[in-house]
DNA sequence: CTTTATACCTAGTCTGTCTAGGTATGAGCG
DNA sequence: CGCTCATACCTAGACAGACTAGGTATAAAG
């Protein structure tokens, strides 16, 4: 899987990688990288800005720590993350299930 | 799942859809919403423009009909909408198969 | 001191989905 | 007959997220 087009499925993803632990964009990287077995491999043009975006809605907060030897900025779900990532979870989930059954004729 | 979004999925369902049966665009759109229970309910300005980016790459060729009551263009799945449907099948498995693997922690 | 890995950023391109319109015919009903 | 609704097609343009392709800077390794 090259680069598939993950749109309306990153935010599900970062979500998840967060709501684990709190993380730094280059870490969620390696992290999806891990998780998948090398499936998602994402660059950082996509996930910084998705990074910023989610954290303009709220659903992350970030702030740079200072003890790490680089500065970092590390991300953190939210409260309302946390909501919206049970949403998407289900979503995902429905969007899974009805493509099965179309798919699998 | 309202509009829910399909980007990079949309060829597979339909490639789906038409290789069990050719049929014209609107007939694609009430398999689609029978065969997912309701959730893939999309709208023409969706499908048309689909079906008409798959018979420009030869993955579908269409003929007009003239024994129905009315005109429709019926589709078909090409051979080499066959084999590409195959790949998407199993570029979704894996897709579906790593977003498994990063969201259940 | 050069290279590599870490760590951040963003302007702009690309492209597929969707909105929001449009045309036209057949069927059912009063 | 006229009205409405379902069928059946189409497309221009808006929208937005994923990605490309750059850029900066520091630490570690050799």
């Amino acid at each position: 899987m090259s680069a598939t087009d993950l749109r309306g499925q990153i935010d599900l993803l970062l979500l998840s990688v967060l709501v684990a632990e709190p993380a730094h964009g280059y870490r969620v990287i390696e992290r999806l990288r891990e998780r998948s077995e090398g499936a998602f491999d994402l660059t950082e043009g996509t996930v910084y800005p998705a990074l910023h975006r989610l954290e303009r809605s709220g659903l992350l907060e970030s702030h740079w720590s200072d003890d790490a030897p680089r500065r970092r900025r590390v991300y953190a779900v939210t409260q309302a993350g946390r909501g919206s990532l049970a949403t998407r979870r289900r979503d995902w989930a429905a969007f899974a299930g009805a493509m099965q059954a179309v798919i699998a004729q």
